[in-house]
RNA sequence: GGGCGCAUAGCUCAGCUGGGAGAGCACUUGCCUUACAAGCAAGGGGUCAUAGGUUCAAGUCCUAUUGCGCCCACCA
């Protein structure tokens, strides 16, 4: 029995580091390879060691850990890996930033000089995230910690790198690609972001070589015409027929370039006719394929006009689209411009137009690998959560093109591929080989670019386990259970772990994905840095603490759905905090007094029984709400028991018994309050694990050291009582009838009053034994329960319940006008409630089809508004004499 | 162009496999009742976007429509 006393308002700060401490002191965080138990695991989605906690990480990893610490209780043998990721352009970027800062470039320090600063902006800045990790109160395996750029996970790399190259799933070659000017670096298709911008649509006249005729086109990038090899048309476009075969002498570039006939091309749209640039264009580049056409880059890699561009060379591309369209105009060969709302590509990462380029990149070929990835989610190895994520899969998988894997940066890992400088050979290998496998030379040159920052993500599951060794930890863990993301990130990563771990490991990487949405602002905004309406988390929980934040996030939450932020809700979190502190504070408060003692058979009070059943129906929907991914609902449910039932009702009804005289009844009061607070903590502790175990701590009768490796509750059976529950809520609902009297006629609680019960006589003794409850919950001087109405007077007001007819005479209170309307309202009710339950009842088809048990309860109900009639009829009888 | 989500109390949102509409905040009234005023008790407030349909029964399932939002896509 604790000696201490708790503060009258909980507070967080006090707790949670200290708490944080001895969990980590103790190793509880730390994940065995343990036959004995099932294995449950989730990895980290990896935050940038560029990152600082946001409220998306909040969300992201109060779900995470409250899987893991559920599933630890229930006795798993549960890891939640934590790690980071490079963020290959992302911290190049800062990086760059910074030098810039200096007057430096990346070319004035080199590459080597480049990496050491990447380096220790790892060492200083990486750590960052996940001490901030620590503030959630995230129960992390640290000594599993990991990074993308670590020597496992670059392993990892390597060998994935090399088995697909030998494979033939990874392949070099000339191919348009998504480039990004401001980066200087190739994109991911995934890694371009369309949106829609206003812009025009200019039509140019092209003259037809030897004819006195002109094609006119439309385009909405008239600088790239200087690159334009052909013009295109429908073959069965009867306008153009003719012209099929012939040549244009294409405009300031007067090159002659061929007419040529594509089912590509729209007729409808534009003039019909389309000029074909495919070096800059999608589209275009797979007509040249089809067409043998040559391409002509005319736009470099800064996004300036190259040599390719005549007069226009050195101009920035948009510099470049003014001077075009001048120069067209002067010479009558622009016909019109109109307006045009069109999709632009931008960087993901910093927003510049991205520019179409024909540039030798590096590729995995995905239709291979995107085919054993759907099967694997079309036949249930793999569930998403919600389901429909399902769809927008199955989406991008069936549609995807292959991977552009090369980044022409510095920061990530560097390809594994040689090329020999005497005959050009490539080579891919794990290192550096001696001498070219095809000439002998040694003068070998390693690849200057890095991969994709997803290339190393997409083997999260297996790289941090331990893969390419075959490690116990790999063995126990993999395939892991669940993974946890938001929406925006299937592409980016669901989507290539799924692939990458049926390729490598042969099996899916997890079983769940489990998605969450986004946390907007209280506007329903995107918190961004732009727009300075995100809300740190680490503010949150400074001023309000951990689990009044987790509480938020989860409250209402329901998966892949967005949910908007407000301080209101993270205080009512905090008095739901404040409101299981005190709650335990009154337990202890009294254990002080009395010992708790478990109560033998027959002991159990009506208010106990109720309870204890309450409670065992909690732990089975948590459980199961648990199972179905339905947090929200889960903790809802949590928060209703313990504020109204345990709280509002179950607290108020033990108040005689302990305040009684019986010092076994006051140790039986204590156990039952005991052991539904301490196991209703052990239910919220997932949710909750700060105040959780600081509650624990301060209670008695429990084994374990730690709420979070203590044994999740499990169901007993016996426990739930449907009888002890109706018998209660019959008490109940006429305590709360006579608290509604009360409060109508504005009697105070001070002001105690008579209370006349008359029930059947076969719910007398229940009554009979309950009447000391109705003087604590409903302010009743002396209760008399009768089964006749003789002699009560008629100056008493009155009201009907299923199982009751209750009077109070408060002689100089009572307005028998009054009492008659509120009579007459309540015969109206009534009426209303009959009339529905019998139009059920008086249809022939409800009662043949309807299962039974729902004609059943209808049957009942309207036995009980019956019952419940004739006593206000009476009543209103009475009040007329 | 295709797909998805949302539309429920003044505000923000829950509502799982169809069986008499819920929470938090806000509002009204009364209470400092020896755990908690960050609290207690009582209360007001909703033709569950619209129109059809399936069903004994629809907020819940189906179809269409409207509004808002998101994702994907090669009509220049």
């Amino acid at each position: 029995m604790s000696e201490r006393m708790l503060e009258k308002t909980y507070d967080p700060g006090q707790v949670e580091d200290r708490i944080y401490r001895m969990w980590m002191d103790k190793g509880y965080f730390r994940a065995e390879v343990d036959e004995n138990k099932e294995p449950f695991c989730i990895v980290i989605p990896p935050p940038n060691i560029t990152g600082e906690l946001h409220m998306g990480h909040a969300l992201d990893n109060t779900l995470q850990d409250i899987l893991i610490r559920w599933r630890r209780m229930q006795g798993y043998s549960a890891l939640w890996l934590p790690g980071t990721d490079h963020a290959s352009i992302a911290t190049e970027v800062k990086i760059v930033e910074k030098l810039e800062e200096e007057g430096l470039t990346k070319n004035d320090l080199g590459r080597d000089e480049f990496l050491k600063r990447a380096w220790q902006w790892k060492e200083q800045y990486g750590g960052r995230i996940t001490q901030q990790l620590k503030k959630l109160g995230s129960s992390l395996d640290w000594s599993r910690e990991r990074f993308t750029m670590d020597e496992g996970c670059s392993r990892a790399v390597i060998e994935v790198f090399v088995r697909l190259y030998r494979k033939g799933l990874i392949y070099r070659g000339d191919r348009l690609i998504n480039w990004c000017t401001d980066c200087m670096t190739a994109l991911s298709d995934a890694e371009v972001e369309h949106e829609e911008e206003q812009g025009n649509l200019w039509y140019i006249k092209y003259p037809i070589k030897d004819a006195d005729e002109v094609i006119m086109v439309a385009t909405t990038r008239p600088e790239t015409m200087l690159g334009d090899t052909a013009v295109a048309v429908h073959p069965d476009d009867e306008r153009f027929r003719h012209l099929i075969g012939k040549t244009v002498i294409l405009p300031l570039m007067n090159r002659e370039i061929p007419i040529i006939a594509d089912e590509y091309v729209q007729r409808e749209f534009g003039t019909g006719a389309v000029k074909i640039t495919p070096a800059h264009d999608p589209n275009d580049f797979e007509v040249a394929l089809r067409h043998d056409l040559p391409w002509i880059s005319v736009i470099d890699e800064s996004g300036a006009m190259n040599e390719n561009a005549g007069k226009y060379a050195g101009m920035d591309r948009y510099q470049a689209r003014r001077a075009v369209v001048e120069d067209l105009e002067r010479m009558g060969l622009i016909d019109r411009i109109e307006d045009l709302k069109h999709n632009v590509g931008h960087c993901y990462r910093c927003g510049t137009v991205v520019e179409p380029l024909i540039s030798k990149q590096w590729f995995v070929r995905m239709k291979p690998l995107a085919q054993p990835a759907i099967e694997a989610v079309r036949d249930g190895r793999i569930k998403f959560v919600p389901e429909r994520f399902e769809k927008i899969y199955f989406n991008w998988m069936e549609n995807i093109k292959d991977w552009c894997i090369s980044r022409q940066l510095w920061w990530g890992h560097r390809i594994p591929a040689y090329y020999c400088q005497d005959c050009g050979e490539t080579m891919v290998d794990y290192q550096m080989p001696e001498r070219c496998s095809a000439c002998g030379g040694t003068a070998l040159e390693q690849d200057e670019d890095v991969l994709d920052t997803w290339f190393s993500s997409a083997l999260w599951p297996f790289s941090t386990l331990g893969w390419p060794d075959k490690t116990r930890d790999l063995e126990y863990f993999y395939p892991t259970s669940v993974l946890v993301t938001g929406y925006d990130i299937i592409f980016f990563w669901v989507a290539r772990m799924i692939f990458s771990g049926l390729e490598h490991m042969r099996e899916v990487p997890f079983r769940h994905v489990f998605i969450h949405g986004i946390v907007r602002d209280s506007e329903g905004r995107k918190m961004s840095k732009s727009l300075g309406n995100g809300i740190d988390p680490l503010e949150v929980i400074k001023r309000y603490g951990a689990d009044a934040l987790r509480l938020t996030l989860v409250t209402g939450n329901s998966p892949g759905n967005d949910m908007r932020f407000y301080w209101e809700r993270v205080e009512a979190s905090r008095n739901f905090c404040n409101k299981i502190w005190n709650a335990a504070r009154f337990i202890l408060m009294n254990i002080q007094n009395a010992g708790i003692t478990e109560p033998r058979a027959g002991e159990l009070e009506l208010p106990d029984r109720w309870i204890l059943s309450r409670y065992n129906r909690l732990v089975e929907e948590v459980t199961e709400n648990l199972e179905k991914f339905e947090l929200g609902i889960a903790v809802q449910k949590l928060y209703d028991f313990i504020w109204d039932e345990f709280c509002d009702w179950y607290i108020e009804l033990a108040k005689p018994g302990l305040y009684g005289r019986d010092r076994r009844v006051q140790e039986t009061k204590l156990y039952v309050l005991n052991h539904v607070l301490l196991n209703t903590m052990k239910l919220l502790h997932p949710f909750m694990p700060f105040i959780t175990e600081e509650i624990w701590q301060y209670l008695p009768h429990h084994q374990e050291d730690s709420i979070m490796i203590s044994s999740w509750p499990k169901v007993d059976g016996r426990a739930i009582d449907p009888e002890a529950e109706n018998r209660m809520w019959a008490i109940m609902d006429a305590i709360r009838s006579i608290r509604n009297i009360r409060a109508e006629m504005e009697v105070p609680p001070s002001r105690k009053a008579k209370v006349v019960l008359v029930v059947d006589r076969q719910d007398r003794s229940l009554f009979e034994e309950s009447k000391i409850y109705f003087e604590r919950l409903a302010w009743a001087s002396a209760v008399q329960v009768r089964e006749d109405r003789e002699g009560i007077p008629s100056n008493a007001v009155s009201a009907v319940t299923g199982k009751v007819q209750i009077f109070m005479p408060l002689e100089d209170l009572v307005d028998i006008e009054k009492e008659m309307e509120r009579l007459l309202r309540e015969k109206k009710n009534l009426e209303n409630e009959l009339a529905r339950v019998e139009s059920k009842l008086s249809n022939d088809n409800f009662v043949r089809k309807a299962p039974p048990e729902v004609v059943e309860q209808e049957r009942e109900k309207r036995k009980k508004y019956q019952d419940m009639m004739d006593k206000v009829l009476k009543r209103i009888e009475s009040l007329k004499k």
